[in-house]
DNA sequence: GTCTATAGAATGATAGAC
DNA sequence: GTCTATCATTCTATAGAC
């Protein structure tokens, strides 16, 4: 299927310089076509855009809820800790989080609806997978901390390593993600 | 001075399109000029960028310096629930810190080598600026929790933040701060 | 420093042959 | 479904008059 080639090149091409700074004629040449036959394929820069922002949306929520669902016997300790690492490694291996980063927090103007949508429903998802996580173990949970709270202060330094891992900096990344889960697991635990 | 209108209207144009999606006529004719008249001021696009991102840059330095200045005598507590507060608010008041962020996380490609310097220095500053912070009070800390471990844990629950200033949905921001805050300050405190 | 005129390249998109 | 040919538009940038 060559609309699957295209909107794979279509992410890398998207990622690496925006909507506005992608062309079609340099996707149709990594392809290995004329950009003219891109239209056999989709109707227009707009479509293969939104339809590769679809595609990446699907993937990030599946990577973690499978992370989820392989991981559901792990200690809380080992599930989060774990998860960090992998999510932030995954950056290296596809350009799948850098694209869906880039299309959700500076969507191009006439898509600002849609991927705000997209990035709501994103976030709903994210937060009651982990909610629903500290839930069940909320025994562990320090007095003044609800699940809600451990939940969200996890996410949010989540997105804070996210950040980190854009400016391209390894060896700070570390050190961030040591200080950032040391201190929140004190301050998440009894 | 027209170099400086030029800039700010820059500013705001690639805040909300990007390079590529900013084009000198739109910068232009939000100036009142014709478009070949920002080559008197300016010698490329390229060039207008850079002035602008460098001023940006300035503009932030700035900010979180003088914020510091002017609460040294304030608690802890105080400074750093504050700065939050205040850091954020300062993004529905200018264009800058989108520009910046957007600049510093996407840059465009052939920016790439000189926005990273940027970065770097700008990321350096703030870490030490709240290192001396920490140091300077760090009997108020937990024992397993030194200056450094509290101050990048914070910076980055702050880049966390960020992130959904972006996404934009202000009920959201505002439980992760609350949550993010309880759990840092009782992760990091005696 | 601003303007008009213009160059030269690239862009997204359509029509029609094979 | 891919190609060639082509269009209209936009883009950055330069030259030169005022």
């Amino acid at each position: 299927m060559k609309s699957n080639d295209l909107k794979e090149v279509a992410l890398n091409q998207f990622a690496l310089h925006g909507y506005q700074g992608a062309s079609l004629s340099s996707i149709a040449n990594e392809v290995g076509i004329k950009k003219q036959s891109i239209y056999a394929h989709f109707k227009s820069k707009e479509d293969l855009f939104i339809s590769t922002y679809n595609d990446s949306l699907v993937n990030e929520l599946y990577f973690i809820k499978q992370y989820m669902l392989e991981n559901s016997s792990s200690s809380l300790k080992e599930v989060l800790y774990t998860f960090l690492n992998e999510y932030l490694g995954r950056y290296e291996k596809s350009h799948n989080m850098n694209f869906f980063m880039r299309t959700s927090f500076f969507p191009p103007v006439q898509f600002e609806q849609q991927i705000k949508k997209g990035t709501n429903e994103f976030v709903d998802e994210l937060e009651s997978l982990y909610f629903s996580l500290f839930e069940d173990k909320k025994d562990d949970l320090k007095p003044g901390i609800n699940p809600e709270f451990a939940a969200l202060s996890f996410l949010t330094i989540l997105d804070g390593l996210l950040v980190e891992l854009l400016y391209g900096f390894p060896e700070r990344l570390q050190k961030r993600l040591t200080s950032s889960w040391e201190v929140y697991w004190q301050g998440v635990t009894k």
